[in-house]
DNA sequence: TGCTGTATTGCATAGCTATGCAAAATAGTG
DNA sequence: CACTATTTTGCATAGCTATGCAATACAGCA
């Protein structure tokens, strides 16, 4: 009973009942194509009648597009990638191109998931939280197939990026928290061979030893959460213990919260100042109102779809940049 | 300088560079293909000098499998969704398949963007937190490609389903809450026509007046995180305040909490209990500890992989429910 | 060496649709 | 109505790979 049915029906049987041609199947379905109303009716009458639907693979290996767009995302524990997806599918899909996803460990080399994607002749590809080998970058390249790497930035030069105000929105927490009168400041790095972590701490320890501070102290939380907890563990077992800590995002800056209340009876603001980046919604819970500095989803995710649209320039490395705010909350009040 | 390279080789490519046919080829790509391993390493090494890798497209149209497999899921937000579609890509991965991803309107039809994934000719649909047409599930029945809801029963009566024990989790609940000496109980419902939360709540009540309790309040709250904390206000604002409520899932019990905590300076366990559904790992962060029913993830998961990729029987409708544990925390521990 | 049995190989075709081109049909004009 | 300009249609082919089948090469054995 569990026979396979192979009852997909091809232009040709929709042709044969409609008393046309496989062409003018064909033509009923492509949009602008030269054909009569009273033809691309029949088709279609013929069409629902068998159920037919244009196979889009024949489809895509004919016009060497497969509006497929591949997808590699990391560590969905980070809110922000999945609210990224949601996003990013959406945008594409008004475009008319499909997701294909991967999930990847954690700044894992995509290599392996990417070439899969490759065979399935994906339009473009856009990576997030991932790296990617350069000899792999440049087949890209060799094959016309746009990379685009959201929120990093990609050691093969060949790849575009867009990414939030690292840089800006790093020196303005620095400032911040000295301006808030802070004194032991610290800084919880993410994963530390991302150029996301890394930016944000070569901008942050630069404003501050040029606002005349000593260079922060450091610890990795490996943008995860327990890494975030071990990390502001060890941050607060110091004998100086500082009273202020810039993690390199909002997820770790959570970690670091509960880890400040929960097990050392810290509030957070008066007797410790913690700020993130991102501002994900999570940043105005009011068990956290994190001072952060935002990553805004929505235009960073357009700019990587317009990139990877845009036919023309797809082989200059653009480095985009959008910008974001500083917001401030209660996280790193110590006078409230 | 932005011309396009069309420079993707094609088997026939690698043939002629190797000195053999195309079928050689093929076969090489093919493992447990006839070909002798002379040959083999002959059309690999053309096939590397070229860059030439297999048009999956190709190969899909001519198989009758493309070995894409289409995932709608719904709301984002809800952290569940995320990990569950990480696990659910690794072990499509791990199975040969890649995940074709759509992200729908929190309980919106699925249909316009199942029907594109036909186009595809995806080998089957996991649906998460959807609804399909019935004479959609017809096409796909016709079709032969196996659909099943995880987290969801179906209306259309010939899909598979996976789900947590929505009955037996909630009757514990409902226990749980009348020994732990709660009078006022009360329930917040998710989106009213999903399936999940209607299971939930029709046992959870059914518990309650078995144990002799009233009818519980009852107030939606859509299974997001503003129409939780709505739905929680409205509940406290009650002249007759509740003094504990089960949240259909985590998500909205994370809300809740807040709300208590927050706005109404409740202390959650002690003022008011608040239950749960999933065990998503924020369950357990330290500022909400929420008493919970967990769905464990991996096993509904793999379930649903299972039945979805096993040949036999896809046209029977299996409902499989996999059991979770009741998970008490300090959200509903009234003497602490 | 000569035979048979097996492992490899190439040929030709199928799978489904889009599209250039020429033929046919239609519309437009005087 | 005749004739041209335009639209619509069908034919044939291309796009890339997998696979049945027949042909070839190889190995094994006496």
């Amino acid at each position: 009973m569990s026979t396979s049915a192979k009852n997909v029906p091809a232009a040709t049987d929709v042709a044969r009942l409609a008393g046309v041609s496989q062409s003018a199947v064909s033509r009923a379905f492509t949009s602008g194509a030269s054909i009569s109303s009273k033809t691309r009716s029949k088709v279609m009458a013929a069409a629902e009648e068998l159920g037919y639907r244009p196979n889009q693979l024949a489809r895509s290996l004919l016009r060497g597009r497969s509006q497929l767009i591949g997808v590699v995302l990391g560590n969905m524990e980070n809110p922000f990638f999945p609210l990224a997806l949601e996003t990013l599918s959406k945008q594409l899909n008004t475009h008319g191109h499909k997701t294909l996803v991967f999930t990847n460990e954690a700044n894992q080399q995509a290599d392996t998931s990417i070439e899969d994607m490759l065979n399935y002749r994906v339009d473009a590809l856009i990576l997030m939280a991932t790296t990617l080998s350069s000899s792999l970058a440049e087949q890209c390249q060799a094959a016309g197939i746009p990379v685009v790497f959201v929120n990093r930035i990609s050691h093969a030069m060949c790849c575009s990026s867009v990414t939030g105000d690292n840089d800006h929105g790093a020196r303005l927490i620095a400032q911040h928290l000295v301006d808030a009168g802070y004194q032991r400041i610290a800084f919880m790095a993410g994963i530390e061979t991302s150029s996301t972590s890394r930016d944000r701490e070569l901008a942050f320890t630069d404003a501050l030893i040029a606002m005349g501070r000593d260079k922060p102290m450091r610890v990795v939380g490996h943008f995860n959460r327990v890494g975030a907890m071990q990390a502001m563990r060890q941050l607060l077992e110091q004998a100086q213990r500082p009273d202020a800590v810039f993690c390199a995002n909002d997820h770790m800056a959570m970690a670091a919260i509960d880890v400040a209340r929960y097990e050392y009876s810290l509030t957070p603001g008066t007797d410790i100042g913690i700020a993130g980046f991102d501002d994900i919604p999570h940043a105005h819970w009011p068990g956290y109102d994190i001072t952060t500095y935002s990553q805004p989803l929505d235009a960073l995710i357009s700019q990587a779809v317009e990139r990877v649209l845009s036919q023309s320039n797809q082989y200059d490395a653009i480095h985009t940049v959008v910008k974001g705010n500083l917001i401030m909350r209660s996280s790193t009040s110590p006078t409230q």
